[in-house]
DNA sequence: AGACTGCTGTGACCGCCGTCACGCGAAGAG
DNA sequence: CTCTTCGCGTGACGGCGGTCACAGCAGTCT
């Protein structure tokens, strides 16, 4: 599954960061040119698995584009997934550095190309170049911070709706672009955002029939508009 | 609150971890040397607080003996109770790392020495030491690991049995000393264990009597005895 | 075009568990 | 030695939401 173009692509994507905090913005040329030599690209197509939670960790994927699907499951085929990955995330980065298994499935869900580091060749690469290590902590000390958000929204809601509408807020604070009306693409099905939320697809349904009915929001095909922000704030807090 | 005989106790628990791998094992004397100069040690009575979520991280807090309880909870008062740290664990390193509040809010349950060390140290500390900011890293990773276990017990289970089966062999797993017959010390109220498996107190104290019933466990005060481990296995996939 | 597959919408049912209310015993404070 | 507090045990009840079942409704592949 490689992409025949996608060399130059990768070469964009280590080197400039698609946000201005990443890991391997600002590094001596010796250390770019040492990452160009380890880093390997590949393309992934829609359905394809980067890695399964329990394997060993080969290593680390790095997103240019595309989003992949982190999630664990239980023997008996229920799903939680914990976070939709972003281009420009570092995807294995716990597993690999501590040296245990993957803890989660990284399932592709939009066509993506992200580059490999190994495991060997990226511990390397932190002894030789000290100064990264401290990125690569802060980096885990987001993710860290993400899944305790993740936490208190599944762990500390009285009900779906409120869980569902604190999905949504933060969604649209990490996804909308535009400042005035709030309107996200939300490129999940309700399947998958129950398994975000920790309910069922029939309640997730139900739940948007609901929010519709309230004047909350609207939905036209995939993407959602904002009617009543506050409303659903306050949803919330009840 | 500072103990007068705390001195000691903190050089010991520096540099000599709890844990094989612990953060400042195995360091050059230079880096020693910095360490005993940038902790200072205090000590705390039950319910005294070490941090408070959303406050602005001041740096990181070693646990020497004692435990802490690490929650977060929401406007209406509800508690979610993430972890209970044990001593050689380090407190607030998340956050201190990344520059960002606490996340947690970090509560004495047992009488604790801990060593402090100030952001501003602890960062020109990894700094001067680059290869203490990889165990940095790892340490973070397995603390990601952790929160990740919490995610899937919480978010995966049908009902409230399976939580609290899962904490209890969770909590065996971890404190478990003899080999023979499964006998912990769970000095946790019911109200506390409902608030790390997400539900009620009753629900917790109705779920006990129950597993009780079934003979799966008795309760001696503050110990419990696995009577039958398999049979609590079973309830975390029905 | 027709069959098929994956997603959404909806109704009926019912069981788990959160909530309220109260009693009881143990531990600690005065 | 009371009085208070805190944690535990238990009953009643009601609603939220999971589950099952089925019906439209796009796309898509022969």
């Amino acid at each position: 599954m490689r992409a025949p173009y996608g060399l130059e692509i990768i070469e964009n994507c280590v080197t400039c960061p698609h946000r201005e905090d990443r890991l391997f913005c600002n590094l001596p040329p010796a250390a770019v040119q040492r990452l160009s030599v380890i880093t390997s690209a590949s393309s992934y197509p829609k359905g394809a698995t980067l890695f399964v939670e329990g394997q060993a960790a080969r290593g680390v994927f790095i997103l240019c584009n595309g989003r992949v699907k982190l999630s664990t499951s239980s023997i008996d085929g229920k799903t939680l997934i914990v976070r939709i990955s972003q281009p420009g995330e570092v995807l294995g980065l716990p597993a690999t550095v501590t040296g245990t298994p993957y803890e989660l499935t990284a399932d592709v869900i939009e066509p993506t190309q992200a580059n490999f580091i190994s495991r060997a060749d990226f511990l390397n690469f932190l002894r030789e170049h000290g100064e990264v290590s401290l990125r690569v902590a802060q980096q885990l000390g987001e993710t860290y911070h993400a899944a305790v958000a993740e936490m208190r929204s599944i762990g500390l809601s009285h009900s779906a709706g409120e869980k569902l509408a604190r999905f949504i807020l933060d969604w649209c604070a990490e996804h909308n672009k535009g400042d005035g009306e709030i309107r996200v693409k939300l490129t999940l099905t309700h399947e998958e955002i129950a398994q975000m939320i920790g309910a069922s697809r029939e309640t997730v349904t139900r739940l948007f029939a609901d929010f519709k009915k309230k004047q909350l929001l609207e939905v036209k095909g995939s993407t959602v508009v904002i009617r009543n922000k506050s409303g659903l704030e306050k949803l919330i807090t009840s």
